[in-house]
DNA sequence: CTGATTCGGGAAAGCGCATTCCCACTGCAT
DNA sequence: ATGCAGTGGGAATGCGCTTTCCCGAATCAG
């Protein structure tokens, strides 16, 4: 038993297939009263299911959404497609997700798969990067979803526009102050932690949110007068902050054996804590389960902050020093804006998208030594 | 500019829309070399994405994979989204999702939509329920289900089987043995806190994951010679756990202020310690949060253990006791299941379906008191 | 009571592609 | 030279639905 088509539903409501698709689905023209009844009763008594295919065939919108992200088990990006999801349930659309790893080269697939099926918009989440042997992917990129936006298609960026890109007809870039976030971050831990050292446990050089919020967190310790903190690369994710911890923890161990009021280092006389801070809470959680494997306490030994206040990792102790994002919200944003209607275009001129803002949190993990 | 169509591509190339589409896509006919690349070229030169619905509905299948989770941002179903994911990925087809917060009612409705979308096989993860309340919406996703199934299409489901669900052909359900497990973390705990209490955290009543889970225990604890353990019922979420832990606090305080050795409660002079159980990590996490704000330490003045062992929970500490399962392998066990082929059958009837494992894991949470 | 409008319904033309059928042609054996 | 299968390409049909166009009937003004 196949399912049954609206051509039956009509033959058996008696009525032309016109007529029952009218009733149906949401049309312009409404159908009699009683007609209606007719076909709605004819409809149900075969248990009629729309074919999703052929009605987006056949006025070309399919009610489709696709995310694009680098992995859906990320807290960070889980949180962000809670918001798109429910935004795509508003408008009454389905998400099509696509994991890509970062990897440009993916996502250009990814895209070409969304176009495919005709989405209606594509959001993306997941920073951009600028590394040279990513350029011909993020070229290729570029390419493609130009070709989806001049073809209707909207396109929603989380965070940095994608490389190249050229349109501005239904591209839409959600902003994330991550820079700004990082300096107010910067300047308030300066501010309770005078007397520490800085360092910055970052992601690959390139990647944007990773670059933002390194350079954020610099100038923020310039303008209050700290020297720029020096900078460990790694891996975007909890293995690289884990690598970068066991680095620190053994330069930690070596400046101060028994605590940091070793054999001083610096020219005070008074020891000189250290402040890690990694670009994202992921990391920094990381970092910390390194830094205790090797024995050192937090916020004893060292401090530590994250950044986007994942909430998974709020039970964490001692609680993650961090910059609070509204992820969900994010996701939600970028979803809209790329509702793609022209009631959607009239509202995104009056107010080009609804600023994302952040909001330092600090917790025990920075705490004044006691 | 709209986007190219296979006739076009064909024009351009000088040969027929037929031709075309047995070079573009696999096709059993090869045409000759020549030609073959004359379309190609036209393709790319055009930018010729084609279209997947107007294709879909051609051969009537999408390419499409629907998962329902409850919640794409918990941990839980993020992680086996991933491996649904990856799946997909194997079999090239892309995943439709649909979150809906454990509502059958709402299940049902995914349901319909992956069937209008002609989705080629469905992912249900997530507990079912057998509460009254939700008869009605379980008898009504039965029934989508069954219609969906006899359609054609290819059902997994990840633990319970849905309540009343009628048809085998095409229904594959991904056994997860809750209970033995759950069995087996009891006897472990009971040999190595043979002088706690114990008490069982739970979900609502009727969530079979939780009632599994909570028989489970309980005969464990039968097996080892132990009473029953009381249950407190919550929602199956952090809150829940955070809720029931606030009671069990206050309990524990009012049983021995200042640690167990208070008056002794117990006919041995020695005082007794109570064992926690959560069903789900996450409500574990959350109760011992609120102990830890009610100034209880653990595994000091109470022992904790959860169920799932959640990767982005393995950096609490006290590290969690809890049963090890491969959530991203149940993804992706249930999506192969459900790649319905007459190839996938036969493997099927072979292997009915590869048995999902799991792995009591004690940390320090139940750690033995010093 | 007639001519001009609506109004409600049906016929039919695609939407973009896969696929079946058909045909012209080649190569081979007879 | 003639018949045969085999091969490679095109014409045409249909997937299920929306939508334009058309037409008969009903409504209204004059």
């Amino acid at each position: 038993m196949a399912a049954s088509t609206l051509t039956e539903v009509a033959r058996l409501a008696g009525v032309s297939p016109a007529t029952a698709s009218r009733v149906l689905n949401g049309s312009a023209r409404k159908p009699g009263q009683d007609i209606a009844d007719r076909v709605r009763q004819a409809a149900d008594s075969l248990g009629y299911i729309p074919n999703a295919q052929a009605q987006g065939l056949a006025k070309s919108s399919s009610g489709l959404i696709g995310l694009i992200v680098h992995d859906i088990a990320d807290p960070y990006f889980a949180a962000i497609a809670r918001g798109v999801q429910e935004a795509a349930r508003e408008q009454g659309r389905m998400v099509l997700l696509a994991t890509t790893a970062g990897a440009p080269g993916d996502e250009k697939e990814a895209v070409a798969a969304f176009a495919a099926r005709r989405a209606d918009s594509i959001v993306i989440a997941g920073s951009r990067s600028a590394r040279t042997e990513d350029s011909k992917g993020n070229a290729d990129l570029a390419a493609e979803l130009d070709r989806y936006c001049r073809n209707g298609g909207q396109v929603a960026v989380v965070g940095h526009p994608v490389v190249g890109a050229a349109v501005t007809e239904g591209y839409h870039v959600v902003e994330v102050p991550n820079e700004e976030l990082a300096a107010s971050l910067a300047s308030e831990l300066a501010a309770s932690r005078p007397d520490d050292d800085f360092v910055i446990i970052g992601g690959p050089d390139g990647l944007f949110t990773s670059d933002d919020r390194v350079r954020g967190f610099q100038q923020g310790l310039a303008e209050a007068g700290r020297p720029p903190a020096e900078v460990l690369r790694s891996s975007f994710n909890r293995a690289g902050g884990y690598e970068a911890g066991l680095t620190l923890a053994a330069r930690i161990k070596a400046a101060g054996p028994g605590g940091k009021t070793g054999q001083g280092n610096g020219v005070h006389g008074k020891a000189r804590g250290l402040c890690i801070f990694a670009v994202n809470d992921v990391m920094a959680i990381g970092a910390a389960a390194a830094l205790r494997s090797e024995g050192l306490r937090i916020p004893r030994d060292a401090t530590i902050a994250g950044f986007d206040d994942i909430e998974t990792l709020r039970d964490f102790r001692p609680a993650l020093s961090t910059v609070h994002l509204p992820l969900e919200d994010i996701g939600r944003i970028a979803t809209r804006s790329a509702a793609g209607s022209a009631a959607a275009e009239a509202d995104a001129a009056a107010a080009p998208s609804p600023p994302v803002t952040g909001r330092v949190t600090l917790r025990r993990s920075t705490e004044m030594a006691s």
